[in-house]
DNA sequence: TACTGGATTCACT
DNA sequence: GTGAATCCAGTAA
C-alpha cells in the first residue's frame, strides 16, 4: 500500500513543487487519477495569498494542507499550500484512474476526456467540497509518488509545458496528455 | 449592511 | 465567441 507524500514535501515555494507534482496520484477515498495540470499561486496579484483573510489564512500559514474554496457560485477548486511563506498549487486536471465509474455518475458525464479536466470539474468528479477545506495531507486524502512507468516517461521529457504570461500564475501540465484543461 | 466580482463550466449562436 | 448560472468572500461605508 502505497503512502502519501509528507506534508514537509511541500515546505519548498509552490512554483517549485508545482511541476514536481505531475505524473504523481492524487487519491481521495474511492477516486484517483494521475496528475496532469497545476497552477503555482504564491503572493502576486491573481493570488489569494496577496491580502491575509480568514479565507487566506491557510496559504499562509501552512504547507502541505488541502485549501479547497467555492467560487462562481456553483464551483469548487482544490489546491495543497505549499511553501514556509505563501502559496498553494491548485490542481486544475488528472487523468482518472480509480473510480471512473463513481466519477462519471457525479459528473452526470460519460466522456473519460471531459471527466476531471478542469479544476472544478476534478472537485466535482472526487466529491471535493468544502468540508475538506484545510485536511492535511494524509488519511483518506493523499498524494502517492508517481507510478515507476511515469516517473521514466516525464523524465525522458521534455513533456512538461510552462506557461508564465505577465499577471498570470505559473502553469504547468503534461504536454502529451489529453487530460489536460481546454483553456 | 450593501455591493462587486470571481483561480469555472456549459449551452447556445 | 458570448453569456448565464449562482453565492460567497472581500471591501467599503
Amino acid at each position: 500500500m502505497s503512502r502519501s507524500l509528507p506534508p514537509s514535501w511541500f515546505s519548498s515555494s509552490a512554483v517549485e513543487c508545482a511541476p514536481r507534482l505531475l505524473g504523481k496520484t492524487l487519491r481521495y477515498k474511492d477516486c484517483s487519477g494521475i496528475i496532469t495540470e497545476v497552477e503555482a499561486y504564491t503572493d502576486d496579484d491573481a493570488s489569494h495569498g496577496r491580502t491575509y483573510t480568514p479565507r487566506s489564512r491557510l496559504m499562509h500559514e501552512t504547507y502541505g494542507h488541502w485549501y479547497v474554496y467555492f467560487t462562481y457560485g456553483m464551483h469548487y477548486c482544490v489546491n495543497v499550500t505549499a511553501g514556509t511563506n505563501v502559496g498553494a498549487i491548485l490542481i486544475r486536471a488528472v487523468e482518472p484512474v480509480d473510480g471512473i465509474e463513481l466519477m462519471q455518475e457525479r459528473r452526470h458525464q460519460n466522456n473519460l476526456y471531459a471527466l476531471t479536466t478542469g479544476p472544478a470539474k476534478l472537485c466535482q468528479a472526487f466529491g471535493i467540497s468544502l468540508k475538506e477545506n484545510g485536511m492535511p495531507l494524509g488519511n483518506d486524502f493523499i498524494i502517492e509518488d508517481a507510478p515507476t512507468l511515469r516517473k521514466e516517461a516525464i523524465a525522458q521529457g521534455p513533456r512538461i509545458g510552462i506557461r508564465r504570461a505577465t499577471e498570470l500564475p505559473w502553469r504547468f501540465w503534461i504536454k502529451d496528455s489529453p487530460f489536460v484543461s481546454k483553456n
